[in-house]
RNA sequence: CGCGGGAUGGAGCAGUCUGGCAGCUCGUCGGGCUCAUAACCCGAAGGUCACAGGUUCAAAUCCUGUUCCCGCAA
């Protein structure tokens, strides 16, 4: 079929992938223009950029979709579906209508839960025990057209956002090849409508999220920090420096909120309830270290304790 | 030239402010102990202190330039 991509950052890319792989024709490729980006600030392709490049795809980079020459360039390409996976631009109307069958999206949520920005660090936040993907009709309001398939994905107690998340972005290329390949075989795709009464929304991270509050428990603080690896990281506070939290667990103990208890296995720090396992961190201008060669250069005692971040910058 | 931090035996760090013997934890190697071990004891090797230049009797340390890494910001 004669498909227009439209996504930007790493999760799109095996969705591109896989459909170039099944053998559709891709007649252009959007995606966000180059942004000023990392150390710098030098001018960044999207990962789906560079894949589309690689393919000698089409690749075109608008602004916005707004004005008639942009939407001018889209219908010029006659496409058969559209497909959409994390693109990041609103799609306008006169725009969603222009493939001759369809367009389909792929979001990283069992919907109609957590509609919107940062569905997986949500799921993990909320302490869902699965998650999945839903490819899904697009139409103007946010993540809210019927549903054609899904796929499941349990959250396991070591789950972080980036492992779900290259979990669920290969699922979704997966399911939409196999959508695709539906759609070429029958004509149009069955959809479900959402249940509204069932809708939650997946708000963005806040920076203002990351610090830790270790009168949580140690249940909440542990999804915090794995839904926060790899962006933005939980934060906490050791000895005046900020320490960034990369992987922890919970486990059973008690002690007083923010002292470590145990340097066994991990560093163990106490919360409200049950104790944080930390076994990744970062210190200020270092880089990610596991608890054990963390130790050999910033000896901690037990008794020792991290504290919260009064105020963040 | 967006802003800040960093680079020190194989790993992680201290030492730099205030110039004066190259240190710590771990790893590696050798020996000992042990039924045994990632445990413990004894010993050893391993450094152009990122790179280049400058100041100085003397530079890891002060000054200038370069490269690479980390964070912020997007």
């Amino acid at each position: 079929m004669n498909i227009i991509f439209a996504g930007t950052p790493e999760f799109a890319v095996p969705a591109l992938r896989a459909l170039i792989n099944a053998g559709h024709t891709i007649s252009m490729v959007l995606t966000q223009p180059d942004r000023p980006s990392g150390r710098g600030m030098k001018l960044k392709q999207s990962p789906v950029k560079v894949l589309a490049l690689q393919h000698n795809i089409v690749v075109f980079q608008p602004e916005t979709l707004k004005t008639a020459e942009a939407q001018a360039r889209i219908a010029d390409t006659q496409s058969d579906v559209m497909i959409v996976a994390a693109y990041g631009l609103i799609i306008p109307t006169v725009v969603l209508n222009m493939p001759k069958i369809g367009c389909y999206n792929i979001h990283a949520s069992l919907l109609p839960r957590w509609r919107g920005a940062a569905p997986i660090q949500r799921s993990i936040l909320a302490g869902d025990t699965e998650t999945g993907v839903t490819i899904m009709e697009v139409v103007p309001a946010l993540d809210a057209g019927a549903m054609v398939s899904k796929g499941v994905l349990p959250i396991s107690e070591t789950d972080t956002a980036q492992s779900l998340h290259d979990g669920l972005s290969a699922l979704g290329a997966s399911l939409m090849v196999a959508a695709m390949a539906q759609l070429q075989a029958n004509g149009h795709l069955e959809a479900e409508p959402q249940d509204e009464s069932l809708v939650t929304y997946a708000h963005k991270l806040e920076k203002t999220e990351s610090p830790i509050d270790w009168t949580k428990s140690a249940l909440e603080i542990s999804r915090q920090v794995r839904a926060f690896n790899p962006f933005p990281v939980a934060t906490t506070q050791l000895n005046d420096e900020i320490c960034r939290i990369w992987m922890a667990t919970a486990q059973l103990g008690n002690g007083k909120a923010g002292e470590i208890v145990s340097l066994e296995n991990g560093i163990s720090v106490a919360c409200n309830e049950g104790l944080l396992n930390i076994t990744e961190l970062q210190m200020p201008g270092g880089k990610r270290l596991s608890y054990q060669q963390f130790l050999q250069g910033h000896p901690l005692k037990i008794g020792d304790a991290f504290t919260i971040i009064k105020a963040y910058d």
